[in-house]
DNA sequence: TGATTATATGATAATATTTTCATATGTTAT
DNA sequence: ATAACATATGAAAATATTATCATATAATCA
């Protein structure tokens, strides 16, 4: 990816949300559909949708879908610039979300939990 | 500093802006003064003072009287962030940004330009 | 197939940001 | 002291972003 002004500005926008840089900091730790999302971020399912959608098309994350799920990832092509993987060095989740995700990995939400 | 996530949004939210991000660009290659950027920007007087003020709370640059005129600069605290290192690599001027910088330096604009 | 589940999306409402205008403040020059 | 200049700032207007609600789509399950 190149650093192109614009590709950059869209990146700041959709990291200067605390909803987004949570989400980013979630799929830095491990993949996760929009359920496990709702289960973590206690928030309404068309919320975390218009802001996956914000950070995507930044370029940020990718998604995929499996089954009845849809599932979000870091964009692997993202990795390799300098700007973001210093981000990822520098900033991480905090601990009560660290415990967060890993509570709805235990307890495998993806199966469980309903999400509407 | 500390990468808290309150001052990271701070500052991607003080970058996400065209303007204030030229204007970050500016001052990592110099100190200019309001007036000066008024001139390379050719932008209202209030409005780069407006944009100015955000990027200076969120920690990114200082300023410093100078007689009539307010200098603005990066904030030196600021350089050791690895997060805003890896941006002054990252990310350039515009050739015809750098060119109108050098114009303004060149022509001494802070002595010759009425700003308002 | 029809119901249920997971997710996306368009429209609207709520909220925040940005620009502009008018004016205030502080400095220098006369 | 007064005028001129450089800059800051509060308020209003213009614009953009975000959250919510209702509904649509696509997959799975019974």
């Amino acid at each position: 990816m190149k650093n192109s002004k614009k590709a950059i500005i869209k990146i700041f926008k959709a990291l200067s949300d605390e909803t987004r840089l949570r989400i980013y900091l979630f799929l830095m730790q491990d993949k996760l559909c929009v359920c496990e999302l709702i289960n973590i971020l206690n928030m309404e399912q068309s919320r975390i949708s218009h802001n996956l959608r914000i950070l995507k098309e930044a370029g940020l994350i990718v998604n995929q879908r499996d089954g009845k799920w849809i599932i979000y990832a870091i964009n692997p092509e993202i990795e390799s610039n300098k700007i973001i993987q210093t981000l990822k060095n520098e900033l991480k989740l905090s601990k009560q979300d660290l415990e967060k995700l890993n509570k709805c990995k235990k307890e495998n939400i993806r199966k469980k939990f309903k999400c509407n």
